[in-house]
DNA sequence: AAAAAAC
């Protein structure tokens, strides 16, 4: 379907064709029609399906420009996504001229009061700094029409479920609500029970979680021959752009470093880093100027960044929807990617659980050997010489191109420039990754650390403990009953 | 078990 035909006004018609989008994809296509007749909607999706358009344009579209109230709230799991929803409702809103705006911790305060204060009338937040400005007074949302949770599973996994439950009763109680989740446990629909009104359901089938759009592999392989092969499989696969993912945050400090070592162009990202450096490095790898970004699961959800064709999974996540996730930062717009996820001999099992959600096969590929790595290396150096010889800048070193070929055999010469051109490998530059604590194995039911609750009375108990003392949060909940697993024993 | 998020 054509966005044309889904009721849309022709100013936002033409910011969606400046953006280069025809056609909507089946959640926009749903979606919007809903939200524009006022209706509060619930979307199983996840990001790529083109989730932030699905509930951009309508709530642009019922944004009076003329009042200065911020009249829609966005609030974000991660510092990252609620940039990148920013800069797409500002590109959707730009004909129109809505105000849109973004407030994230560990950013000058200062800053984002003064631009508070020229009125945005969409506003993009994470939920502490957003509950920051809302107790400062910065932030007024008695005005807001549509309320946006966006990612709510994630943001329920990062114990954000008060934040938010507190943003929310700031809002006016007659505002529209617009929920998105890629899962549905029982807390996020218990959102949808109490803070909306007759939400309509729209949800992207199960079998179209991983798209046929990215070819899935795994390498078996001990923890400490997984870094060798890692480099060895980017050297053949030759990758455009990457994204590792690691388990933690030291692995990806170490991971970063080691490829660094090795010669290759990357960056890692996570929590721990200032704001600065994280937006710095998005940036960088945004723009085409890194070629590998090793990020902890911050980097895995929502962000769309355009011609990643690979995305390595170093550590396999332990849990299935953070695989998910991960892997749709490539295969996105129509473009094809490849993801590989490494995985221990005693990890298979987490293997099958992901297969078992996504209904699909990962496909075992071998580890190459060093000589498959050297002749990848060398069949990405000649791309890279292709490219080289074919700027036009090069007629300035003539001359001296001249002169070495006159003190060096031809051959040589090149051989030399061609070690230079590719990288070093496990002989040259030994990198030792610390072992990670082993990931805790599943039960037989595959339900390992997972935020899935028991029955009915369960939960009922459950409320009366957050109840209690007003301070419990889900996530400090689930340690506890993952503790009395009896998978635990096994550690004693 | 770890990650994310306010100062």
């Amino acid at each position: 379907m054509y966005f044309s035909e889904l009721g849309l006004s022709n100013k936002l018609l033409k910011a969606i064709q400046r953006s280069g989008y025809e056609e909507a994809t089946p959640i926009q296509e749903q979606t919007i029609p809903m939200v524009l007749a006022g209706k509060d909607v619930i979307g199983q999706a996840q990001t790529g399906t083109g989730k932030t358009a699905a509930f951009g344009l309508p709530t642009i579209e019922h944004v009076d420009v003329e009042n200065p109230a911020i009249q829609t709230l966005i609030i974000s799991p991660t510092r990252e996504l609620a940039i990148q929803t920013e800069e797409e409702l500002f590109r959707l809103g730009k004909e129109k001229r809505v105000k849109v705006q973004v407030v994230y911790g560990g950013a000058d305060i200062r800053r984002q009061i003064r631009s508070l204060e020229k009125n945005p009338q969409i506003l993009v937040g994470t939920p502490g700094r957003l509950r920051d400005h809302l107790r400062r007074g910065t932030v007024d949302l008695s005005g807001v029409q549509t309320l946006v949770l966006d990612e709510a599973d994630e943001m329920l996994n990062m114990g954000f479920l008060e934040d938010i439950e507190d943003i929310i009763k700031q809002t006016p109680s007659e505002r529209q609500t617009l929920l998105f989740s890629a899962t549905m446990p029982p807390e996020i629909k218990r959102i949808g029970v109490q803070f909306m009104h007759d939400p309509q359901t729209v949800k992207i089938k199960a079998k179209e979680l991983t798209t046929d759009l990215v070819d899935q592999y795994y390498v078996r392989a001990k923890d400490y021959e997984k870094f060798d092969i890692m480099t060895r499989m980017i050297d053949v696969q030759d990758p455009d752009l990457t994204i590792v993912f690691g388990r933690t945050k030291r692995r990806v400090d170490e991971l970063s470093r080691g490829l660094i070592a090795r010669g290759y162009n990357a960056a890692g990202i996570h929590g721990d880093l200032t704001q600065d450096r994280r937006s710095k490095i998005m940036r960088r790898f945004k723009e085409g100027h890194l070629d590998i970004l090793v990020a902890t699961d911050v980097a895995a959800r929502g962000l769309d960044i355009s011609g990643v064709t690979h995305v390595y999974n170093y550590d396999i996540p332990s849990d299935p929807d953070s695989y998910v996730h991960r892997i749709g930062r490539t295969g996105r717009a129509g473009h094809h990617g490849v993801s590989l996820t490494f995985v221990t001999p005693n990890e298979m099992n987490y293997l099958h659980e992901i297969e078992k959600l996504t209904r699909a096969r990962m496909l075992p590929l071998k580890p190459p050997t060093e000589e498959e790595a050297f002749r990848g290396q060398v069949a990405s150096a000649y791309n890279d010489i292709d490219s080289l010889v074919a700027d036009p800048t090069t007629n300035r070193y003539s001359e001296d191109a001249a002169k070495l070929l006159e003190k060096y055999d031809a051959v040589e010469l090149v051989a030399a420039l061609l070690n230079d051109l590719t990288k070093d490998d496990a002989s040259q530059v030994p990198v030792k990754i610390t072992p990670e604590r082993p990931l805790p194995s599943r039960n037989r039911n595959g339900r390992g650390g997972n935020y899935r609750r028991g029955g009915h009375g369960n939960s009922h108990r459950n409320f009366h403990r957050n109840g209690g003392d007003g301070h419990r949060r889900f996530n400090g909940d689930r340690k506890r009953r993952f503790s009395n697993n009896r998978n635990r024993r096994r550690e004693d």
